[in-house]
DNA sequence: CTGAAAGCGCTTACAG
DNA sequence: CTGAAAGCGCTTACAG
C-alpha cells in the first residue's frame, strides 16, 4: 500500500480510501491510485486491516467437524460454505475424529487466528472451555449435537422421533425381535436414537432383549461383523434398526453376505450413497443435512451481525423414506 | 498481552518470550507470566504476530477444490489436512464448481488472508493470474490437474493409462462397440481419459464410432439419461467405459433400469461408494486419492520450508480392480 | 536475564 | 477533498 501511495503520489490514507471504496475522493485521484495499484498488482493485506479495524473482523469462520471426509460432515460443510460465501467470509475446517482433546485444540487454533465465529460438531462432553471466548464476544453455534455445560445456540435433528418412527414402522410390519446397531454410545445423537428405539418397543409392549442391542460400532466393518454374529446366534432378530450411516452400510453388507437380504427387515438412520442401487432398496430415516448446515450458518451470521436474542435451540424434523428393506414382514404380521 | 504484562509486572517483551517458549527467562518470571496468562485466559493473537514476524507465516494454507461435498474432493481435503496438521497449519477450503471466475476469486480471497501456500484443483484454462504471487514467494501446488500458462508444481494421476487399460480390458473380453461416457470435455482429466479410450481402440484396430462418445455429462442424472438413450438406440454398444465417479453411478442406474446389468459390460474410472453392494459388482479404475493429496501437501510444505528445486511434476499410477461388471463377455469373445 | 523503542500494513480519529 | 499522527497486538533489533 505504501508503494501504491508513492507511485501515485498521494498519501497512504487516500490509497486506503480508494481500496475500500470510501466516497469523497476526487475522480482524478481514484483513477491515479487504481492505475498504480494495477501496475503493482497490489492486493490489500486483510489480516493487517482487521488488526486495526474497529470491529476486528477477519471475514473468516472456523468449522469443527467430526471428519471432513465423511459424507455427512462434508454435506454440512458445503451448506455452511454457501452461506459464508454470501457474506464474503471464508471457512477454516478441520476433523476431530470424536476426540475431545482434538476438538479443543482445533477450536483454539481457529480462535487464535481471530475467526469471527465458530460452528462446532462437539465430540467431548464439556464445552465450558469456550465460555470465556463466547462471553468475550466470539459467536458460536453448535450443530448436529448441542453443547454441554455451555449456553450457546444449537441446531439439531429430531433423532428421537426419527428412531422411534423407524422402529414403530418395523413393529407395524410384524416384527418383535428388532436389533439396535449403533455408533459410540457417548455421542448425543446415538443416545437419542437409542432412546427412540427403546420408547417404540416399550409403547408396543415388547420386552427388551439386551442381547439385541449392539453399540459402539465405530466403522462399517465393525457393524458388519456385529450383524453377522447377531443373525447367526441362537435367537436371531427378524429386523434391524441401524442408527447411523456407516453402521447401515455394514448392516447391508452383513445381511447380504448371509444371503438374507429378502428375509431380514432393515431401516437405517441417515442417507447412504447409492441406497437405491441395492436390492432390496434400503428404507432410511432421512434428515435434511443441507438445511441443518444452512440454519446453523444463518444463526451464526445473525450473531456476528449483532443479534442478541436469547440462546436458540432449533430442532429440524426427519422423515422415513420407505424403499423396500424396511417393509419385509415379520412373524407377527397381520 | 499488555494485560498479562501489567498483571505480572514485567515488560511486553518478557511476556512474548514466555508465550513463545524462548529460552533465557528466569524461572521466577516464567512462572509469574504463566499464572497471569492463565488467570486472564490469555490467547495470543496469531494474526498480529504473523504481521510483524520476519517470515510472515500465518500457519494457514488455502485449498481450492471442485466441490467440498464431492467424495473425491473431500478425500483429497482430508489427506491434505492430515499433513497440514503435522505442520501445525490449518486449512481454508472452498468449492469452485468448475467455474474459472470462482477459482480466481477464491484463490485471491485466500491470498488476501496471507496464506502460506495454496493447493489448487484448477477449473479454468489459465492460471497465469497467479504468476505474480508465485514469483513473490507464495508457494503453490496443483493437484489432480496441472496448471495452464503457469510454471508450478503439480501432482496428477495417470489418467491416460488408466482409461487405456480399462478399454483394453473390455476389448479383451470380446467387445468392439464400447461407449465412452464422460464429464466436461474441458477438464484435463476428462481429456486424458478420452485419449486413453481412443488409443486403446486404435491399437486394437477398432474403427471409431463417434455416436458412442457422450461427453459433458455433468451429473449422474445426465449420465443415466445418456446411457439409456445409447442402449435403446438402433446399434447399441455392448460395453461402456464411464470416465468419472458420478458418471459411473448414472451408468449403473441406467443399465439397471433397463434390466441389462448382466448383459452390458461396464468399467468405471474412480471409486464409487458401495460399489461392492451392487450386483454385479462394478469393475473400477482406482486412483490413490489419499496419496495424491498427501504428495501435493508434502510438496507444498517443502516449498514453504524453503525448497528451491526445479518445478516438480509427479504422476501417480492407477490400477484396475476387476469385480464383475467389466468381465461380462461380448460378441467377439474368444 | 530484562526491557524500551521502532515497526509489520493497515484504519481510526482528527485537523486542515 | 486530503493527509499527518497514532495505534491495533505483536516481534525485531538493540541496549543495558
Amino acid at each position: 500500500m505504501r508503494d501504491v501511495a508513492a507511485l501515485s503520489g498521494v498519501s497512504l490514507k487516500t490509497v486506503s480510501r480508494v481500496v475500500n471504496l470510501e466516497p469523497g475522493v476526487s475522480a482524478d485521484l481514484v483513477e491515479r491510485v487504481q492505475t498504480a495499484a494495477a501496475a503493482l498488482q497490489f492486493r490489500p493485506n486483510l489480516t493487517a486491516s482487521s488488526l486495526r479495524r474497529s470491529d476486528g473482523r477477519t471475514q473468516t469462520i472456523g468449522l469443527v467437524l467430526e471428519n471432513i471426509a465423511n459424507p455427512y460432515s462434508s454435506a454440512l460443510h458445503r451448506a455452511i460454505e454457501d452461506v459464508a460465501r454470501s457474506h464474503e467470509v471464508v471457512v477454516f475446517a478441520g476433523s476431530v475424529d470424536e476426540d475431545p482433546a482434538r476438538e479443543r485444540e482445533l477450536a483454539g487454533t481457529f480462535l487464535a487466528r481471530q475467526v469471527d465465529g465458530l460452528i462446532v460438531v462437539p465430540a467431548g462432553a464439556d464445552q465450558s472451555y469456550l465460555a470465556h471466548e463466547l462471553r468475550a464476544g466470539t459467536p458460536m453455534v453448535f450443530v448436529d449435537r448441542p453443547p454441554n455445560l455451555l449456553d450457546a445456540d444449537a441446531v439439531t435433528t429430531d433423532n428421537f422421533a426419527g428412531a422411534r418412527d423407524a422402529v414403530r414402522h418395523l413393529i407395524a410390519h410384524g416384527h418383535r425381535r428388532i436389533a439396535y446397531l449403533g455408533d459410540l454410545s457417548s455421542i448425543f445423537t446415538a443416545e437419542q436414537r437409542l432412546n427412540g428405539y427403546l420408547d417404540a418397543l416399550e409403547r408396543a409392549g415388547i420386552v427388551l432383549d439386551a442381547d439385541l442391542i449392539w453399540q459402539n460400532l465405530r466403522s462399517s466393518d465393525h457393524a458388519q461383523t456385529a450383524i453377522i454374529e447377531l443373525l447367526t446366534a441362537a435367537e436371531p432378530p427378524t429386523a434391524v434398526f441401524a442408527s447411523q450411516n456407516l453402521v447401515t452400510i455394514g448392516a447391508v453388507r452383513g445381511i447380504a453376505a448371509l444371503g438374507k437380504q429378502f428375509e431380514i427387515a432393515l431401516v437405517g438412520f441417515d442417507d447412504i450413497p447409492l441406497a437405491d442401487l441395492v436390492s432390496p432398496r434400503v428404507s432410511l430415516v432421512i434428515q435434511d443435512v443441507h438445511a441443518l448446515g444452512a440454519a446453523a450458518a444463518e444463526l451464526l451470521f445473525d450473531r456476528i451481525n449483532g443479534s442478541d436474542l436469547p440462546t436458540q435451540r432449533i430442532t429440524l424434523p426427519v422423515h422415513l423414506v420407505t424403499a423396500g428393506s424396511g417393509e419385509i414382514t415379520g412373524p407377527f404380521a397381520a
